[in-house]
DNA sequence: CTTCTGACTGGGA
DNA sequence: GTCCCAGCCAGAA
């Protein structure tokens, strides 16, 4: 259930969150593309990142934050040592296959964004 | 108001 | 394919 009430009137910061929340399970995104979504460049992935580094542990069990990785299907994470172990953890559990080095394939867990959802 | 940092991306070597 | 450098956006001090 996607609840546009006032889009324009929530942040940049918390649009990202529910964005991410909006990810199927199974399915990976990048920050990139979330941004693209949003704000329609690529240019806010940086602030995307910056959202969901903000994300307490409570939003961190409402918000998949484990589905969104970097461009290059790899995890990003700055905490590694918090979780990144875990969120390759949690990606297996959807049913995402890693490579030899960590590597997500985008072109078939990518999400393509509400696309799949209109 | 200005300044810095940050879970990023793209292009070049 | 990988690694390095520079650029953009948003939020906090």
């Amino acid at each position: 259930m996607m609840q546009e009430e006032k889009p324009e009137t929530i942040p940049f910061f918390k649009q990202a969150i529910e964005m991410v929340k909006c990810i199927p399970a199974g399915e990976v995104t990048t920050y990139g593309q979330i941004s693209l979504l949003l704000s329609g460049t690529v240019r806010g992935a940086r602030a995307v990142g910056y959202a969901l580094a903000a994300l307490s542990e409570e939003e961190g069990k409402v918000v998949p934050w484990w589905r969104v990785v970097n461009v290059r299907g790899r995890i990003s994470n700055s905490n590694s040592h918090h979780g990144a172990t875990r969120q390759r953890a949690l990606l297996e559990d959807e049913g995402i296959e890693f490579g030899p080095d960590e590597c997500i394939d985008l072109a078939r867990y990518g999400w393509d964004g509400p696309e799949g959802h209109f």
